[in-house]
DNA sequence: GTGGACTTTCTTGTATACAAGAGGTGCGCC
DNA sequence: GGCGCACCTCTTGTATACAAGAAAGTCCAC
């Protein structure tokens, strides 16, 4: 395990599971890209054991598709599904603005704020990356708000397979500035401690992305 | 592979996996059983690699617990975090009975008629498995009606979660009656088409179940 | 030249061998 | 007699060897 930022905890498998994950929703690995055992476990310095283990566990929740007795390769969702995964995070993502409104606490919500106006700050610079991960900030700290770990760990779930659809659209110049507009509405909304509105601000939040990355997806014939 | 309902498609990696997922949904394996990898593998007639295989991929879905070096176990939610589960499902279930308010066919609204009917039968005659199936029939063909395979497929993972506790809640006698007026206002709600009272009747329902679920764990000392 | 079947090769699926940590047991010491 | 330490065993984690199917390339026939 020689590779750059490969996580020391833990098993192997975990190792290589963490690494291939993160290089899925970075957009190293593109959709329908091969995985093939042999080569990723050259490269990550481990047998294949470890790499069949993490391919299994990662198949399982769908960032790979595994055909029997034909390999792995990055699952690539079709349209539909993708629209479906997006209706799906909407829906999840909304419940919890929903219950954050209720639920977080006084500094929760200061923490919300925080990476509300990191966003902000991040827009203007036009780095579309650094714009990428505030962003991602902003969104976990109300679903740490919703005090509900579990719908974390499904948000995170479903969030992670459209990531490499977000991420297109994110670096998308001008999509910033409208983001931040309805970011403010969720932002406003929970500050208020208006769960309704909340809840609404974030579906049409990401509902929005989601019609911009299709497009966009469509656009450039992917 | 001896086994009995032993699925005889695909590898053994996914045969063994269905059939440990269908031991801990069925209740044959317990919430917090040791799953020993020489016994699953001398008891299903393999080796260890592919039970390894399938312990990892239902521990990435919940079902499983691994803890490094130390084995698998069926992984036993606190009853803060059945809470929380149950709390994902009734969510994700009223979001999947709103979208089939407006998107099912009216054959797939017949269908979850009938399966309301097939629930009605069967809560008369005692069999609390024939009335666990029903009920879970009558549930999926409303998923069905959604249209959105990705939601189905998500609240797969988080309805296989609790299914333990649900079960056992099921086989309560005095239950099945008060869940039969539920869910008849669900299917009343989406007869008429009716998305905000559907959506409403079902997560009433989910967390009515969950409530009476969590008393009796209390109750039980589970 | 093209279609199809065969063969060959390459990859995956499974079994087994080996390494290494966790947990239990027994002994000695206090 | 109780506590602690060391050892030993047993299970898991990893590597490798072997089996078997899939895909691609080739050769032959038409």
């Amino acid at each position: 395990m020689t590779k750059s930022s490969a996580r020391t905890g833990g098993t192997l498998a975990k190792q290589v599971e963490s690494q291939i994950e993160q290089d899925i929703v970075e957009g190293v690995f593109l959709p329908g890209d091969r995985l093939d055992e042999e080569e990723l476990a050259a490269r990550l310095n481990t047998s294949r054991t470890p790499i069949r283990e993490a391919l299994r566990t990662l198949a399982s929740i769908g960032l790979v598709a595994v055909r029997p007795r034909s390999g792995a390769t990055v699952s690539r969702p079709t349209m539909s599904e993708v629209i479906d995964l997006f209706e799906v995070v909407a829906e999840m993502e909304a419940f919890a603005a929903r219950l954050a409104a209720t639920r977080a606490t006084d500094a929760e919500l200061r923490t919300v704020a925080e990476m509300h106006d990191a966003c902000e700050r991040e827009a203007g610079t036009g780095d579309a990356q650094r714009y990428f991960d505030a962003n991602g900030h902003f969104h976990r700290s109300i679903w740490e708000g919703a005090h509900n770990p579990m719908l974390v760990e499904q948000i995170r779930i479903v969030d992670r397979r459209v990531s490499p659809y977000r991420r297109q659209i994110t670096f998308h110049p001008g999509r910033q500035s409208s983001s931040q507009t309805e970011h403010r509405q969720i932002a406003d909304a929970l500050a208020a401690r208006d769960a309704e509105a909340a809840a609404e601000a974030m579906r049409d939040h990401v509902m929005i992305l989601s019609d911009d990355a299709l497009q966009l997806s469509r656009h450039l014939r992917l």
